[in-house]
DNA sequence: TTGTCAAGACGAAACGTCTCGTTTCGGGAT
DNA sequence: ATCCCGAAACGAGACGTTTCGTCTTGACAA
């Protein structure tokens, strides 16, 4: 069996941990995931090379981890609620816009999307780990509007999530179209025109 | 200004040329775009190595050429236009879905979109020649279905195809979900519940 | 005769492995 | 409680390998 050799967690060091994932997403911002090197990071963390050959696999797995720290603290977060399901989704999608717009996040997000294009391995861990959570907050708030005869109790949540969220994270990955309010706005009226509850009573 | 020297096209051989897209296609396929060499490519082909650094500026341009040669033929087709417009995109999805999973395809495309989302220019290339092209196409299905009625006739198209190609796309290359006849009939049908035509008159 | 061609030598850069001493940690003996 | 000591991770960087993109050579074709 290839049962891997782990070292010893329990005597890892933290200081060195976090210094590599901070190294590695600030790399990134700076020269792109295509110019980073192992040897940069280890440099800039002040790092032997095989202390990050010994806890990661490639320089993929490792920036996967510098983001997944990012978003570590949000898990747990859930949708605004107003009542008010269009309004809410707008503020929601506004915010999203918004955050790809960011240029700390850019370069990182880019990077990881374009490697779970062609890792299988990687989009795995990344729907567990970071897309999973955030679908599951985003079907509360649908079910909660279900409940309250804004959306159609048969929509596939799955499907309404793709129809208010994939044209702008594809137009946003392939620079076709400015992200605007807009945009937003116009994406969830015809989402929820197209999963609106019967209208016979 | 940084006018750049190019070859004498000429005197180009087409025989190498025609070999290094074939060898280009065919590695792609073979080891991925991650493990592909440009002189794997010039041996496969039974080039010299400069005779492809002298035509194309890097690895992505080679590669873009390759699959763009395949999609030449098909520049000028248009959509099916039986006057149903649900059946024809029905079809139309049905067909892109099994695309996506053909073999050959899949490896060269997924490269594609890695290397677009994190090359700007190579982005632009792509919208240009490939993707605008097909764009269009679809747009003039659309617009006759808007003449039939079918479709409301103030629906922005590119909403339209928006909502119908970027969910698909976006789970098969997540490899979310699989792309079966049921998702893509989804697709269409919701997306047209979204923009038929107002109900008065 | 001029410029592309195939072939391959070349230095630079990054890879992943490895070997150095050094530092840190936990368990046993004092 | 304090100290010692071996084990393991640590920082640093040398090493051989691979691939890069450039450069050189002689053949050949327009």
């Amino acid at each position: 069996m290839p049962q891997e050799k782990r070292p010893n967690t329990t005597r890892r060091s933290e200081r060195s941990r976090v210094a590599i994932l901070t190294a590695a997403r600030e790399l990134v911002s700076e020269v792109g995931y295509a110019k980073l090197t192992i040897e940069a990071i280890a440099a800039r963390a002040g790092v032997g090379k095989q202390t990050i050959y010994r806890w990661w696999p490639s320089k993929g797995a490792v920036v996967f981890d510098s983001i997944l720290v990012l978003s570590e603290g949000d898990d747990g977060i859930a949708l605004p609620d107003t009542g008010d399901l269009e309004a809410d989704l707008k503020t929601v999608l506004r915010a999203t816009a918004a955050e790809f717009a960011d240029a700390g996040f850019e370069a990182p997000i880019r990077a990881l999307h374009a490697e779970i294009i062609t890792d299988p391995d990687l989009a795995a861990l990344y729907r567990e780990k970071m897309e999973a959570p955030m679908r599951e907050a985003k079907k509360q708030r649908l079910r909660s509007a279900q409940r309250a005869g804004q959306l159609d109790p048969d929509a596939d949540l799955d499907l309404v999530l793709d129809f208010l969220y994939a044209p702008l994270t594809q137009r946003w990955l392939e620079r076709s179209h400015p992200l605007d309010d807009t945009f937003a706005d116009a994406l969830v009226e015809a989402t929820l025109r197209a999963f609106r509850p019967a209208q016979g009573s």
